[in-house]
DNA sequence: CGGTCTCTTGAGCAGAGTCAATGAACGTGG
DNA sequence: CCACGTTCATTGACTCTGCTCAAGAGACCG
């Protein structure tokens, strides 16, 4: 825990999607923090927790989980570099769920109260932060789907798209494909699918052409024949439109 | 669509758990608006619309939608009387999902554009709105553990026990039992079942000894056993503490 | 009174789970 | 440097939960 890298990354990430004036990015500086580091599955917040503070992710991923009576795990969101991790709760007073580093993580713990404060009394800080919510429930809403009405080849092919793109956001895709540091085990409990499934389907996948795994690397040949067969369309992650244009162009790694 | 019925009911609704000043109640109340009736199944917004109001609903169900390529469809929220309906994208530009009435619906259209404004400069209200799309956003993190994660007679009960406190909560609850006025095929829609299942199931759980149904009335003989057989914690409604207690207790329907 | 919607129930099927075993990769301590 | 333990990926055989297809019965509406 040092208080060494500053918050400007943070504010970085809000002026991407909304007008931040300098003095708000001073405030956002500003803010009482501490810089932690995780291992693997190292616990961020507890279910039923009183989180205190809201992380800010610098370096790796982290996941959101609850588990039901039988043991079984419900991952309900995976956040990368520039996401914030503890929005949904930062307004009520409880975390309704676990947050756990699912590789190596750097993380900024932003103290709650003065962060809250800052929103409350910066109209484009609220607004900036309020956006950020939006699309973490966006991306909630589009998981229902997922797991509630797709089959079983499709939620993984939709799982992988919606990586595609937003490792590539994060300026981790490397041109051509991208990693996604989780398990087998992982996607599975991502989208309601037993680890031996997902297994079998990424197979299936891979033999009909769709992808090509290295390990926990991930390429498409045809990277628009993989959407379509994904059922998958990026509007729910409000990408900016720069941005999206590229992507979808394949600009990055669609062949 | 008659101006009439005014926003006071909106500014209570937010005062419930915010403390909202003298001068925010009334620039909540004086926001544009129309009423609009709508019904069942009638559009309040589409899937990838603009939309340029926010609803809240007066009296009536209503609930998100999206439509997978197979057609099939899955419900991602239900809204009560109380709750609003847009606050997902009023911060967005595009609607990623359908919002339909569920039942005759009567709901308060307030433009975004001064509701936005309105947030952005009085804290209180901003704090009082976040809370609500932070709930929100926890019942669909919820519906993606019941989904992805549970069993489909428990998916059921699950969803039997949330609507148990949120029709409550919204004084729509008689004192022994709900009405729930979804057909059985919305509620596979909103659980990831058929139609058929959701009916099969239904009838274990009133055989289980668990529930009692007359047409769309739910009643339990013994609510915590059925909460129990559910997995269900009502935590993820972050209700008012006064609330909980009393329907924990069991002061309005349970046994 | 016919048409539509919803609920209900049966019969058979199949997609995904369970159980189990093997192998590869990696880290660790002797 | 190597033996061992652990984690993860992979594959097969079998099971079962929930789906599909189908048909009938009420309820309600024009």
């Amino acid at each position: 825990m040092s208080p060494s890298p500053g918050l400007e990354i943070v504010a970085e990430k809000l002026a991407r999607r909304t007008d931040i004036t300098q003095h708000d990015r001073a405030a956002i500086i500003a803010l009482p923090h501490t810089i932690s580091r995780l291992r693997p599955s190292g616990k961020l917040i507890g279910e039923g927790a009183h989180p205190s503070h809201c992380s800010f992710i610098l370096s790796g991923f982290a996941f959101r989980d609850k588990i039901v009576r039988s043991g079984a795990r419900q991952i309900t969101a995976v956040m990368l570099p520039g996401d914030f991790v503890d929005l949904p709760h930062l307004f009520l007073g409880i975390a309704d769920q676990g947050v756990h580093a699912m590789t190596d993580l750097v993380a900024a713990c932003i103290e709650a109260e003065p962060l809250r404060r800052l929103a409350l009394d910066h109209p484009a800080v609220a607004r900036a932060l309020w956006v950020e919510a939006s699309i973490d429930a966006a991306i909630n809403r589009e998981w229902i789907v997922n797991v509630g009405r797709r089959e079983a080849i499709v939620r993984v092919a939709h799982l992988l798209c919606e990586f595609a793109l937003r490792t590539a956001r994060a300026g981790l895709s490397g041109g051509d494909g991208f990693e996604l540091p989780m398990t087998q085990e992982q996607m599975g409990d991502a989208v309601g699918l037993t680890a031996v499934h997902v297994n079998r389907v990424l197979r299936a996948l891979t033999e009909m052409g769709l992808l090509k795994r290295e390990g926990r690397f991930y390429r498409s040949a045809d990277w628009k024949r993989l959407q379509d067969f994904a059922d998958f369309s990026p509007v729910y992650l409000y990408m900016e439109h720069a941005e999206l244009a590229a992507r979808q162009q394949g600009s990055r790694w669609a062949a």
